[in-house]
DNA sequence: TCTGGGATTGCGAACGATTTTCAGTATGAT
DNA sequence: ATCATACTGAAAATCGTTCGCAATCCCAGA
């Protein structure tokens, strides 16, 4: 069976090989945001002889083709997540490690806006909240 | 003659030394975003015995202290600032590396709004715009 | 279906940023 | 000044990641 990230490989003319369906699948079953060892922790569940090293590799391949957006989430190491046409942010519970997704096209107009105004043109850019969760009481 | 971020320590009780006096001078006498490397090399032009194992620890006590705060400006390593009250970010110019600073209240309250919707109070957070000058016939 | 050669892999060594270890040194309270 | 304690330099250790290289795999073409 095919997964979505295997189909979007072959579709950019990427050579399929087993670790690179494998690391695929992994990433396509993965709803959270998972770095590079436990995407290999995970590989190897389904086929031991993959290694870290095909990993940081592939990983770096998939981004490089845009099939996956590496997540800097300010823990020394690279997170990934499947690419999506939206731009979103992250919010990142400190209790739990907990990240929870969110988008918000004000925020998109007002970082453009912003960086009018000091004369440049958005390459890139990323947003990161902190938080910790209300207090029942103080739920909107 | 003691500087800004000296007078901050002994504040805070730590204890002076030679070298955390000039690793304090040369952040107080900054105005950019230098990384441990650049302070050791500034640090060193003022007293050579200063060894980049020092500048690392200091950095992280000062750190701690809330004296100065990292920046992660997404090059491999940390980048430090003076510890200021108000909130600002960083646009960062992708080609020639310039960081300008802005600070923007709408963006502020909207990201306490974002995160006030999801159920959290917010405890830290970061925004950076990586960018390239807009062309002459472009600017507002 | 078989084959050749370039792409890919696994391993371990190398890497850059940062932290730690440890023995020697300096600081500030007394 | 003394002394316990905190601090320092130098080198080794650590962490995430990349690289070099020989062995292996994939797949277009015969």
């Amino acid at each position: 069976m095919t997964s979505r990230l295997e189909a979007l490989c072959l579709e950019k003319g990427l050579k399929m090989t087993g670790q690179r369906r494998v690391i695929s699948q992994v990433l396509s079953e993965a709803d959270d945001h998972p770095d590079v060892e436990e995407v290999h922790r995970r590989a190897v569940r389904i086929d031991p002889r993959i290694s870290i090293a095909t990993v940081y590799r592939t990983m770096r391949l998939l981004e490089d083709a845009q099939v996956i957006e590496r997540v800097d989430l300010g823990d020394g190491r690279a997170r990934y997540e499947e690419a999506t046409a939206d731009h979103h942010h992250h919010l990142i519970d400190t209790r739990t490690g907990r990240i929870i997704e969110f988008a918000s096209p004000e925020l998109e107009s007002m970082k453009e806006r912003i960086a009018r105004e000091l004369g440049y043109k958005i390459v890139g850019h990323r947003l990161e909240i902190y938080g910790v969760p209300l207090d029942e009481d103080e739920r909107p």
